[in-house]
RNA sequence: GCCGGAGUGGUGAAAUUGGUAGACGCACGGGACUCAAAAUCCCGCGGGGCUUAAACCCCGUGUCGGUUCGAAUCCGACCUCCGGCACCA
């Protein structure tokens, strides 16, 4: 053992012991309990930055602390290897999008192992490998059978900076989520998942996630977005037809003077044709349809509307209402098509008021009773129902139920439940993704790719000018190909699958990473899935982390896995904060981790992402934080290199000589520690395991040793400082390896058992009490720990200084909390 | 607008969930070692009052109330910041 701590000596002879003993390799063994710990994998964006430091410091930490404690432990690590910037880099500089990748794969694998992460290399996958996405197709051609994914024409997301459709989870406030320009809407023919089919499961299971953050949850629910109301169908005037709408407040459709239409749906052009309406509403339609998602649906974006020229009669009055398209009505959610009662809903209010249409109150509020000319914005709370025939008197709450009734006996509508969430579009007109495994053929349309046909593989030879369009739709030997129907020519499908359902299937392949004999190897996965242990960025909520949940149900029905929640716990990391803002390039305020394992090495920069903040908290970045930490191993190194000549020599049992109180106390420092960092790690508060460590090695270091070893001593003191490299292994690994062979153990530290603490030495012999007269701390005394309740209180109330306080005063009450405090209560 | 979360020293944070507020670290101040510096080690460090000093007292966890013997923690109202959803019918 050198003097001096040289974090860069022992990083790499550690990392090369541990990879030559193949000692993170795991192996599938019922007889023990596994453990399957997951971060989410990076995308190989170049280098690792301080985000990915810290979600696999934290992941380090579980597994290996779980590796020490006898589990069988999966730790796998991958790469979500396609997307957008590989393609942008080719774009810009002419590197094919492969090699871009592979090459950044390889940097940013030599940083992880650089970091010591206790990862199975074996295991790893990236998701562009032909290996990976064919099963990834394979999947797409069994939901295609299921009636899963199909293909439609629709209004889609469209990001015009990126080139490509987006997924309504792609979209975060009307921007790109990825280069945050405005986003359009196009009309497009696109392949879908279905993952609305699901959606209620999802939901429930929402209530069924412990182990998740009630975040994540709620973000989750809130997506899919549930109401539960009726559907009522409007007859149109004159005609057999009737337009079903969704509402969830059908207590109102009394109220309903005017029907409002999406500008999108087919009844607005065509109800307009012929009348004299009919230019006006096709320029609104145009003119609608070319605004942004911002423009069309921003908060200040004013209702304003026309009519169409046709009428429909409300089914419960008989009382004609004019139809007008609306801008704010949204074609996606409900029938697009939306009852207007002005005097109970403000959108509809305030088109009414701009278009001077009708009111008729039907819900009185309790207290001051509507009336139609003084109203100046829409009721919208519950009340008592008017204005409504045979449900007049009747409370809106219970009206709504009465009515559905009411609608289902007469064939006008009946109970409806609406959920926001939309299928899940994944086409991309993009390069670098997994090619959709399909056919056009003239003669029998859509063809699936056949099973034994795949993978389809994605060329590589193809141009790439920017300009739009796919460019797989330019490289003829991949379009050009044969109807697997009728043999004739046909084409072949040029978008790729979105990059999000490469990551939801990829934990179930760590399993069996490289079977070949279909997606997943079933024995392997049932034993390692589900994960036990998931970690990663909150930016993830509902995008990848509902995606996952969705396709382990589909897998579920397939056959293909036992469980329907991959995830059996979530923890959700904060961001690395500098200078008050997110660490990113364009912000100019990152911190390289590679300069940091440069300067300090991988411990110093592993244990201070853990002691600087707890886990699911924002990390503020200091220089002097990471001075300090490096500061702390040193102080413990020192430690170790003055103690371990003779610790190494103490023979386990060699004294059984009693220990006199100072020693007592110092073991049962240690015992406490033992105890509280485990605690700690199981819930995930390292950075106060790690404080506690930081305790016990100022307590060694205030503990003067006597000068030539007494053996009772020497074996308190050896046991102290093999706890403290025991205790820090997981946090800081090369270290505790390092400073473990010294102090003479044989075997590699991660093969070493955590420790148990010991009961007997933790038990107190004296407790302080705190004394508090009214509540407010006035002594404190230290009495035997088995005093009984009475005799503390007779020793309070003899203290000197509780007796001056007491003098004057009659005593009420004494409220004794055993072992730790006792309130007299006075006049 | 709706739904969450969070506000604690100069600073990052503790307080295992109603029982000593500020553990541990950083910064800062003082001391030891040194010719000197760095490194290291030791001491101090919420604010105020009183004091040579100690002892002691008061205030203090965003603000104002409440519950309780006792509140950073529970309840109500408000303020500020952050996050999610949002013309969802």
């Amino acid at each position: 053992m050198d003097e001096k701590y040289h974090p860069e000596k022992i990083e790499a002879k550690w990392q090369r012991h541990w990879e030559e003993k193949k000692l993170f390799q795991a192996k599938e063994d019922p007889t023990k309990e596994k453990y399957y710990l997951l971060e989410m994998y990076p995308y190989p964006s170049g280098a690792i930055h301080m985000g990915h430091m810290r979600n696999y410091s934290i992941g380090d930490v579980v597994a290996r602390y779980k590796m020490m404690r006898g589990y069988n432990v999966l730790h796998p690590m991958g790469w979500d290897a396609f997307g957008m910037p590989a393609e942008n880099a080719a774009i810009e500089s002419g590197v094919h999008p492969a090699k871009w990748t592979y090459e950044n794969i390889d940097t940013m694998r030599r940083q992880l192992k650089r970091m010591g992460f206790s990862y199975d290399w074996e295991r790893e996958v990236a998701t562009c490998d032909v290996e990976y996405y064919k099963w990834e197709q394979w999947f797409f051609l069994k939901m295609c059978e299921r009636g899963l994914a199909y293909k439609k024409r629709s209004l889609v997301n469209w990001c015009p900076s990126c080139q490509t459709v987006l997924a309504n989870e792609q979209v975060e406030g009307g921007l790109c989520w990825r280069c945050e320009s405005e986003v359009t809407e196009k009309e497009l023919d696109q392949w879908f998942l279905k993952i609305t089919d699901y959606a209620e499961d999802l939901l429930e299971y929402c209530d069924k996630l412990p182990g998740w953050p009630e975040r994540v949850l709620r973000m989750q629910r809130n997506w899919i977005g549930k109401s539960e109301g009726a559907e009522i169908r409007f007859p149109l005037e004159n005609s057999k037809e009737a337009i079903p709408v969704f509402t969830t407040r059908q207590d109102t459709v009394f109220g309903a003077t005017f029907m409002s239409l999406a500008p999108e749906h087919p009844l607005t052009l065509e109800l307009s044709k012929g009348t004299s309406q009919e230019g006006e509403v096709r320029e609104f339609v145009e003119r609608v349809k070319r605004q942004s998602i911002i423009g069309r649906t921003g908060e200040d974006t004013e209702k304003e509307g026309v009519f169409v020229g046709a009428n429909c009669l409300n089914p419960m009055t008989g009382a004609r209402m004019p139809i007008f398209a609306a801008n704010f009505v949204l074609m996606e959610y409900g029938t697009g098509a939306v009852m207007a009662v002005p005097t109970h809903d403000q959108r509809d209010f305030e088109f009414a008021k701009r278009y001077g249409l009708p009111l008729i109150v039907v819900i009185q509020p309790p207290d001051s009773p509507l009336s139609e000319e003084t109203m100046t914005e829409a009721y919208v709370d519950e009340g008592t129902l008017v204005n409504s025939g045979q449900f007049n008197g009747v409370d809106s709450v219970a009206a709504r139920e009465a009515i559905v009734k009411y609608l289902e006996e007469n064939g006008l509508g009946g109970r409806e439940v609406n959920y926001r969430i939309q299928d899940w579009g994944i086409s991309r007109q993009r390069y670098w993704g997994a090619p959709i495994p399909i056919i056009y053929c003239d003669r029998c349309g859509i063809q699936p790719v056949p099973e034994e046909d795949l993978p389809v593989v994605l060329p590589h030879d193809v141009e790439f000018t920017g300009k739009g369009g796919s460019p797989l739709a330019e490289c003829r030997d991949f379009v050009e190909t044969q109807c697997p129907k009728c043999g004739g020519d046909a084409r072949r499908e040029t978008d790729t699958m979105d990059t999000f359902v490469e990551s939801s299937w990829y934990f179930d392949r760590f399993a069996s990473p490289r079977y070949n004999g279909g997606p997943l190897d079933k024995e392997k996965v049932d034993y390692w899935m589900p994960v036990d242990q998931y970690i990663g960025g909150i930016e993830h909520a509902i995008l990848h982390l509902l995606y996952s949940r969705f396709f382990a149900r589909v897998l579920k029905e397939f056959g293909l896995v036992r469980d329907k929640e991959p995830f059996t716990r979530l923890l959700t990391q904060g961001m690395v904060i500098k200078d008050g803002a997110k660490m990113s390039k364009s912000r100019g305020n990152v911190v390289d981790p590679e300069y940091l394992v440069s300067k300090y090495g991988a411990d110093t920069a592993r244990i201070f992402c853990l002691f600087a903040s707890p886990p699911e908290k924002d990390l503020e970045w200091s220089d002097q934080g990471v001075e300090g930490s490096f500061r702390f191993l040193n102080r413990v190194w020192r430690l170790v290199y003055e103690n371990h000549h003779w610790i190494k020599e103490t023979k386990p049992n060699s004294g059984a000589t009693p220990i006199d109180h100072d020693l007592r106390v110092l073991r049962q420092k240690v015992h406490k520690t033992i105890k509280k960092v485990g605690e700690d790690i199981e819930r995930f508060h390292f950075n106060t395991a790690i404080s506690a460590i930081m305790e016990l090695v100022n307590a060694l270091y205030q503990f003067k040793p006597t000068e030539n070893g007494d053996p009772a001593e020497r074996l308190v003191f050896g046991e102290a400082i093999e706890a403290v490299t025991l205790l820090l292994s997981p946090f800081v690994p090369h270290i505790a390896e390092e400073l473990w062979e010294a102090l003479g153990k044989g075997e590699s530290i991660i093969k070493t058992p955590w420790p148990d603490y010991d009961r007997e030495a933790i038990v107190e012999e004296k407790v302080l009490v705190v004394i508090q007269v009214n509540g407010k701390v006035r002594d404190r005394v230290t009495v035997p720990f088995s005093m009984e309740e009475e005799e503390i209180k007779g020793v309070a109330l003899e203290r000197e200084k509780i007796r001056r306080l007491l003098h004057d005063k009659a005593v009420q009450r004494i409220i004794v909390v055993p072992k730790k405090l006792i309130n007299i209560v006075c006049a």
